[in-house]
DNA sequence: CTTACTGTACCGTCTGGACGGTCTTGTCAA
DNA sequence: TTGACAAGACCGTCCAGACGGTACAGTAAG
């Protein structure tokens, strides 16, 4: 299971992101992923034997991180609620100058099938949060506000001054409780 | 500036929304377009020389249209405020089944800089709803809310009920006042 | 010998776009 | 009223290039 000069599917993987935020998700060919994670298009089509495959690798691991990345929130914050470390954490990632998902504009055009897993996600994240927060209007103004916050992001449109998001997330976490 | 059998323009603008919304973004190719517009792909260069012309006139097309939407929302209901009509027309288009836009995935594909004049729109709006809006930050929390409300009928994820989505929306007037 | 690649050559398909031609409509002088 | 002609709206064909994917021979490490 292990690479020769290091794991290439992460760096193929990383690289296809690289490909997409900095060419545009209409630029991510096989070839381009391969020259930029210095492999040869061989190597990749050995580790994702079709493009598809490699939209999938990018969607699972994706997701597979923001869900580790939101347990350690919630574990190193144990007395405050779930809700309010998926505020802070979103707020967080959406902090960072780097859209950084735009591949997933690529996997879309390859087949929009692959947001099946990824609405999947959501659901299961609203449902856990349906059952750890009160009062469902609250919970509802606050999801959604991120996924706005987190739309913005990804469409590299943020309209609101630093000031204006730290009023923003400290309004929501109020919301949250 | 009269059409022979109608207006070309606006039948190939509404087509290639159709193919976008049916056949995926990444199926949304001028030959495509031209034969559902029923028009031939000669005919359809006439009326938009290149590709990226045509999703111009997409988004011109749209960002007018809602521009519009909205101007009458505020006029037929002239006592409430221009936040709580923005609320209500949003929650109104996301009511309709298709998600209706997804050829802003074509278009970023084809150059993210055609999210320019959009960013550029939500900014003027969100620049004017400040001007008549008390509260900033009930402001911001609405606004976001319907931008990931938005966010998720294009993305074709609404994880919401339809008991959810009126609560939501209700809870987004109460704030807006 | 197997694993994990590299590198090259190649194929079939699709795409945007250029081009020349055609049909229709409007204009305007005689 | 008519004939000539220009312009507008559109058709159908063709093409160079890019893309995803295949095939295969080679190689370095364990």
């Amino acid at each position: 299971m292990k690479a020769r000069r290091a794991n290439s599917r992460d760096r193929i993987l990383a690289a296809a992101a690289d490909v997409a935020r900095e060419a545009g998700p209409g630029s991510l060919s096989l070839d381009a992923v391969a020259n930029r994670a210095g492999v040869s298009k061989g190597g990749l089509l050995y580790n994702f034997p079709t493009k598809a495959k490699l939209m999938q690798g990018l969607v699972e691991n994706y997701l597979h991180e923001f869900e580790q990345a939101l347990e350690a929130r919630v574990a190193e914050a144990g007395n405050e609620n779930a809700l309010s470390a998926y505020v802070r954490l979103s707020a967080d990632e959406c902090e960072e100058p780097q859209p950084s998902a735009s591949w997933i504009f690529s996997a879309i055009a390859e087949d929009p099938d692959f947001l099946t897993p990824i609405k999947a996600f959501k659901q299961q994240l609203f449902e856990r949060l349906k059952g750890e927060t009160g009062d469902l209007g609250s919970l509802l103004v606050c999801f959604l506000a991120i996924e706005g916050l987190r739309s913005m992001n990804l469409f590299d449109s943020d309209v609101l001054s630093p000031e204006e998001r730290k009023l923003l997330v400290s309004s929501l976490l109020e919301i949250a409780g």
